[in-house]
DNA sequence: GCGATAGAGAAATGTACGTTCCAATAATAC
DNA sequence: GTATTATTGGAACGTACATTTCTCTATCGC
């Protein structure tokens, strides 16, 4: 048997969609995944076959990551309400720096016109939020804090427009307000 | 008197604006713009300096050629609500092969984090179009068309994201009926 | 311990990048 | 017509890119 690998791929993958996520796929070299992660180029090209496989890999681990986000929020909350306004003060930018806007969002803008692989898995992660949304909107109806005749797909629909929007706009180093109007118009407009 | 240009700087400026926008900053080289614009290397580097000076360049001369578009809404419609609905069903993709999403969301996503220039012109867009919005609640709230008991503002900032939200999806492919909810959904939201 | 296997390290591959340089060209002022 | 000046064409610049290749090393079954 051959010597194992010194280095934990999940850990890289981490890593690798870090940088992806800040810098893009286009702006992060080889050599910067090398630096960032410690691998050897021989090492990365062995275990992830190209930079582009890679970046799907790394897409792969974001949409994992969040791949609950939704299930949790029925146990957290008991509100439909409640549980959509977390949703969207958590998609709102952060001042700390961290790299602004999901990677989704990123991903999106840079790749899905040239890369129907990307193009496709954020499709699929934009059916998952958009059946989430309308989970949450039929059961805020149900309960009696949504008004209920609206149609909970085209709500659905326009919630995750709004969520892929502050993604976007996040990246402009706005005033706070902006996305604070932005979550307060949305919830307002369900009752 | 030296030899005059042969060729016209707006046209080169319009081809480029295309190329840019359709490919992005990175993934368009100079050989792209040599071969798009017709002209030459020589030419081009000493016409608009670098690159990154086109990519400006191209980027303003798309902010001038839309400059205009809330004032032309209000000599082309009486109702806000058909102004409006007109103004985000033209941010609806087409499925001509044109380049989806507009040209200032994508340079949001690509440069906004790396590149100040580009950030600070998409901001002054961004306050543009929320001023635009703004005056055309205020003017559906006085008509009697909209409900009063919304800030403008805070509308104003919805929309704008409702718009980038917008530009961003329509980079997925999506069928036509997701973008015409959440027009539809927008529109109603002011009622 | 030995052979087989695959990871690790580092140099090297060819290509494409943004940009510059230089000789040739064309147009005006005088 | 000649001097001047900016444009043009195209080759050339050095750099950085993604990827490959090669050698060395470590591990494990036997």
């Amino acid at each position: 048997m051959p010597r194992a690998k010194e280095f934990n791929p999940e850990a890289v993958l981490e890593q690798a969609m870090e940088l992806f996520w800040e810098q893009g796929f286009e702006a992060t070299s080889a050599q910067d995944l090398v630096d960032h992660t410690g691998l050897n180029r021989s090492s990365l090209y062995n275990t992830f076959g190209s930079k582009h496989e890679l970046y799907l890999r790394a897409l792969d681990h974001y949409r994992e990551r969040d791949a609950d986000t939704f299930d949790r929020l029925l146990d957290q909350f008991n509100s439909a309400r409640a549980a959509l306004r977390h949703l969207l003060e958590e998609a709102m930018p952060t001042d700390d720096g961290h790299p602004r806007g999901c990677f989704l969002a990123c991903a999106t803008m840079e790749r899905a016109h040239c890369d129907e692989q990307t193009c496709e898995r954020v499709r699929e992660s934009f059916a998952q939020m958009r059946d989430g949304f309308e989970a949450l909107v039929e059961y805020g109806q149900a309960q009696g804090e949504f008004a209920s005749d609206r149609d909970p797909e085209a709500v659905a629909h326009s919630l995750t427009n709004t969520y892929f929007g502050m993604q976007t706009m996040a990246k402009l180093d706005l005033p706070a307000t902006v996305f604070e109007d932005v979550v307060d118009e949305a919830v307002q407009a369900l009752s």
